[in-house]
DNA sequence: TATAAAGCATGATGAATATCATAGAAGGCC
DNA sequence: GGCCTTCTATGATATTCATCATGCTTTATA
């Protein structure tokens, strides 16, 4: 966890941000930009540390990454994961507070990093920009309030389905039909709000229950619609 | 719950919004304006219910609003409470969603309604409150992932301790030195999420530590210090 | 003011979940 | 390949918390 990440700039940077940065290719943006920089970073490497005053924001070329808070007991909650094309870190940039979170790769990834002083140019330049933060911003918040009713009222089965549903949302399923990405069970139990060993639990139930199969560190959706059942999911 | 709200014009609207119209005179905002209304709410009346598209925002001249999700089980999640120059129902509107959540009033209300083109023209129009409100949402946002790190590791114990801090951040104390709202064990219990069976327990404990005084439905604050410490609160 | 309704309180009980303990399996590394 | 470390799995136990039941108290309403 206190590894420093590699360096190096990244040749192309084109792609196309699905979650800020919508309909807006980089080139365009970029035409006030000045100072943007790639980065490298391998599994387990650490974007940003909790308690840190932001620099800038992280746009995912190629990757996955967690954001996770620490708790008293150091206990971990995953509070968000992002993919490519995601913006990681505008949340504390933008409110002007230090990190609430860390942000920590879940397999080697290349960002895109965009200095604050850039940004904020950027956001008060073009209003579209601000307005898309802010829609963005708006609807985390949104989804935000609904997963502190279900940590509020839901049972550890109940949320551990929802959230097997909503990972595999956000990442899509590999070739070989897994859900694509490698969480290890303590992972998963950051991010139902659980201990590992009822996480461990809970999977396996699933599993002779037939509405998953575990594979190694990958799952495999057999039965969606009995999860969305059971995870008492209201698909809108 | 399914009352109508009494509506009536209202003479005066010159609070100054403390949450998001901040250092924002709502006179040199309204410029633009040209459909504000104020409405007056009684106790228990409804802003604004789940699933309802947005019509405009609500600004709290007077008076105290709780907003919360009714659960699957039919039971209520607080999810923030709002006061005098407080924003509320801006997160739908701006993200172009349905309101994920229903508010009613605490007490009798005093509102100014701002509707959905005015204040659309207004976000567009004026970049720096396209700003502001982007900024406020941020904030909150870092505030959730608090509250979703906190309901997923801490006792109900914890929590109780933290959420009584954090009432009385919010409204402050009366004249009798007790935190100023109005709240049942009921509402308590949703702002803790838990059973209220068990709020009503934790709260009577708190007073036999000398932690609290309960005064019907207003509860004085005796030790700070003892609530920060077991509510594992870090100030910042 | 009477009467009902809602809210508050407390005990008894059971279910959900965390914790502790231990062992096997898998993966990284020399 | 073999060794060590980390991860996964499962049982036993303890704790927290929700639920159910009941009676009392306050508040609302006719």
């Amino acid at each position: 966890m206190k590894k420093m990440p590699h360096l190096h700039r990244c040749a192309e940077c084109s792609t196309r941000y699905k979650s800020i940065f919508n309909q807006i290719p980089l080139d365009e943006v970029e035409q006030v930009d000045v100072g943007k920089v790639c980065y490298s970073f391998k599994r387990g490497e650490v974007l940003f540390y909790e308690g840190q005053m932001p620099q800038g924001v992280y746009c995912i070329e190629q990757g996955k990454v967690k954001i996770f808070n620490t708790g008293s007991e150091g206990r971990d909650q995953i509070v968000r994961l992002a993919g490519n094309g995601d913006v990681v870190g505008y949340r504390a940039l933008l409110s002007g507070d230090r990190y609430e979170s860390t942000a920590s790769c879940l397999e080697d990834t290349e960002v895109c990093f965009i200095p604050k002083k850039q940004l904020l140019n950027m956001v008060t330049g073009q209003s579209c920009l601000a307005m898309r933060f802010m829609q963005h911003a708006c609807q985390e918040l949104g989804q935000a309030s609904k997963i502190i009713t279900n940590l509020a009222q839901k049972t550890v089965r109940e949320r551990m389905a929802e959230v097997v549903l909503v990972v595999q949302e956000t990442f899509g399923d590999n070739e070989a039909g897994q859900i694509d990405v490698r969480l290890s069970r303590e992972e998963w139990a950051s991010l139902v709000g659980t201990a590992t060993e009822s996480c461990i639990r809970v999977l396996s139930d699933f599993q002779q229950e037939g509405l998953i199969l575990l594979q190694g560190k990958f799952i495999k959706i057999q039965d969606r619609k009995g999860l969305l059942k059971l995870g008492k999911v209201i698909e809108s």
